[in-house]
DNA sequence: ACCTGAACACCGTTCAAGT
DNA sequence: ACCTGAACACCGTTCAAGT
């Protein structure tokens, strides 16, 4: 409580050290994953990455189950959800939802059998969650029912991304085409042609939003 | 070329010692999946368990990689996809063939995430699409949206029990309920008590099919 | 000719020892 | 009090050396 009544020293700002964050941590991890895939990556060269020791990701994270969770979670924030047309009906909105997800997903590619094999469990994607059914619900849907439609929803366009995913990451270790000689070939081989690896996915989401309207009707 | 005789002396059965095989390797690292878990697993462990030196595995497996295609094929040929209703119409043929397909991935929980992550090459999956595409191209769908149905099917089924598979793994091990503090939280546990895990699987099947079959009609 | 197992270059994770 | 890095118990994969 010694009072010192000359102005402070203006001292010139100090050489910051950079300090670790979870956030921060997780992000980089995601950029390693990005840069050369889900196999060569460590917890250690995660720590030396960001010119740490290379058990220095430990004090941040339990271990690398924890991690990834971390990343899983970086990657549902990129989605950013807030700016989705959450004023707009329930069904542009969940297709909307859908396509950013799938979008964000594909810019990370080698990261997308992480964030598929996690159960959903952090605060903001179940608060998601709960939006979108309160919206279902405001729009006379059922609770029991708007969580179906929502898991499925959510189920295909993860299956979808994921089946993308790997297809790309395959293709450039391996061959993937049926051998020519093949009896059938020429139906496989024209079918493929006539339709990219991923322009049925509009078509898949608006078939299931469909059905369920569709039962929903018959109900 | 010396002829002898006296009949063949006839000797007892010798020891036989087993012989490894591909198919015999790749069911055995699935009996180890499935009991120890897809993080537990090694080449090493899969040698010294069936029998062998720990680099037995290499003999007959270019690599891990290799290997987890042979398991993925494993689980492929449990389908039994010869026994399916290929003579009846296409869609309870589409259908039968996604719940065989969830129910023999549902029996392996811990293998789920291999095969979601593994792009289909193996020459008995390519032909059953290639069957499945003919039936549906007798049934008048032209082969590019025969493909697209597939395909969201496929993908939805696996999205689906991987999203299953993954919740029931790792709810042995940690929490899963949101917070009763919360809000919203009777709505979703409201939601969530009233609908089960899985019930929603054949909605969604159903509703992709009527969907797609809608948009049939409409084209 | 075939198989083994030593060797290499890594891992995830823990924890005693240092500052 | 905080951090480091040695240490432990493993990995996948290669390949020289043995039989």
């Amino acid at each position: 409580m010694t009072a010192d009544p000359s102005p402070p020293v203006r001292l010139p700002e100090p050489p910051t050290r950079p300090t670790l964050t979870r956030e921060y941590l997780a992000a980089a991890a995601l950029a390693l994953i990005d840069a050369h895939g889900l196999r060569k990556f460590s917890m250690r060269k995660l720590g030396t990455a960001v010119g740490f020791d290379p058990m220095a990701v430990y004090r941040h994270y339990d271990d690398q189950e924890d991690l990834f969770d971390g990343v899983a979670e970086t990657l549902f924030t990129e989605v950013n959800v807030d700016t989705l047309p959450w004023d707009g009906p329930w069904r542009e909105l969940a297709q909307n939802y859908c396509l950013r997800l799938r979008d964000t997903l594909l810019r990370h590619p080698q990261a997308v059998p992480l964030f598929a094999t996690r159960p959903v469990r952090s605060p903001a994607s179940i608060d998601t969650g709960v939006k979108m059914l309160t919206k279902l619900s405001d729009a006379g849907i059922p609770p029991a029912q708007g969580l179906r439609i929502i898991r499925c929803l959510r189920e295909f366009t993860i299956g979808h991304t994921l089946a993308i995913a790997v297809t790309k990451l395959g293709a450039d270790q391996r061959s993937r085409k049926p051998e020519p000689g093949s009896p059938d070939y020429n139906l496989l081989a024209e079918a493929a042609d006539a339709t990219t690896l991923d322009d049925h996915f509009e078509t898949g989401l608006t078939a299931i939003l469909s059905g369920f309207e569709q039962s929903a009707r018959m109900r």
